[in-house]
DNA sequence: AATGCAGACAACCGCCTCTAC
DNA sequence: CGTAGAGGCGGTTGTCTGCAT
């Protein structure tokens, strides 16, 4: 990867690649206690030999919980390729408006599947008729260069375009088949109410993204039930942190696979077993897997109202949870030392 | 059954922007 | 006001996987 490029920062000895199902699970665990104040620091303080960029990356493109996995459906395609439309390549603000996707992934399925159709669809559509502007963007607009031809790459160089000249180069965005204020109306549309933003905009260019309203904490990460052997790990003094194995106590509502035993082990996870529900629980994590009821420990849980065996639909129906998040006060940080006890030679 | 190819995905990189000092 | 550091963004690339030959 990235033949030629000297690394942004230092890097020598640090973990590049795939990242492992251990460090996922370190990453996670101490996401979920401490937050990520700080993305440079976080890698050390978790035990983690990686750069905090890297961390972040994995966090807001795989591990986030509140990430919606599987493929597109239509409706979520064709809302791409309208804000596509209108607003090129910008990808976070795309993914503002599309709620469990990430920039990432978005700019992947555009890539990868809607570019080469729109580019199919418009060319069939210049063929077929050409009443209207038949100049189709297949790519963002760039400042310097056209705005209209199909290009295979945008060069970096369209990077440096602002929201400032976003809004003179919309201008100049010829969209096939629509005007832009049909366009827009069509969106709105389209998008789910909650997800709508300021009327004048495709998606608000300000931060927080627009998809979070008093009704939608999307943003506000639920809390992910950690393997209780990490948190053990993790956090020497019983602080009451969920998933703390105990008898009793509820684990992940699939824990029958390493059930406690009460006494704060897992009674059926032997060194070679822990790796294969270790690897387990982290699909469950990830929202690969269906039952959710206990997803996080609550006093008082609510019904679920809707199918349990989707996450996002549970978040939005449970609403926020408390979770450490870089806008809380930071608990103390654990030392490097701490952490870097979590096996990862499993 | 083996091999090659293309598509899909995850991760890295450098640049840009924002913010604190 | 200038500077440095950190976070964020978009482009690019390596690897994996499924399919065709």
């Amino acid at each position: 990867m990235g033949k030629g490029r000297a690394p942004c920062c230092a890097k020598v000895g640090l973990n590049k690649g795939s990242w492992t199902p251990e460090e996922d699970m370190r990453l996670i665990a101490y996401i979920q206690k401490y937050g990520h104040a700080n993305w440079r620091a976080l890698p050390k303080q978790a035990g983690l030999l990686r750069c905090g960029k890297s961390c972040r990356l994995r966090w807001i493109n795989y591990l986030r919980p509140d990430l919606k996995r599987g493929n597109f459906t239509a409706e979520e395609e064709e809302t791409l390729i309208k804000l596509h439309n209108m607003l090129g390549n910008k990808w976070s603000k795309i993914a503002a408006c599309l709620p469990g996707r990430t920039d990432n992934e978005i700019k992947n399925v555009w890539n990868t599947h809607l570019k080469k159709r729109v580019a199919d669809s418009a060319a069939g559509e210049k063929k077929n008729k050409c009443k209207k502007k038949t100049t189709v963007r297949v790519d963002a607009p760039s400042p310097s260069s056209s705005t209209t031809t199909a290009t295979t790459n945008s060069s970096s160089a369209d990077s440096g375009d602002t929201s400032n000249n976003e809004e003179t180069e919309l201008d100049k965005i010829e969209i096939p088949m629509l005007d832009f204020a049909f366009e827009l109306d069509m969106l709105l549309d389209t998008v789910p109410p909650e997800t709508h933003c300021a009327p004048t905009s495709p998606c608000s260019s300000a931060s927080p993204p627009c998809v979070v309203d008093d009704d939608n904490e999307l943003l506000d990460l639920p809390e992910i039930d950690i393997v209780p052997e990490l948190w053990n790990i993790i956090d020497d003094d019983d602080d009451g942190i969920p998933g703390a194995c105990a008898e009793g106590t509820p684990q992940a509502p699939w824990s029958n696979a390493a059930p406690c035993d009460g006494n704060g082990t897992e009674a059926a996870a032997t060194a070679d077993d822990g790796k294969d529900w270790w690897l387990e629980d982290l699909e469950r994590e990830l929202g690969l897997w269906g039952p959710i009821e206990d997803y996080q420990y609550q006093p008082d849980p609510q019904p679920l109202p809707g199918p349990v065996d989707d996450p996002l639909s549970y978040y939005f129906e449970a609403g926020p949870v408390v979770v450490a998040t870089s806008s809380l006060e930071p608990e103390p940080q654990p030392s490097a030392a701490v952490l870097t006890d979590i096996p990862m030679g499993l």
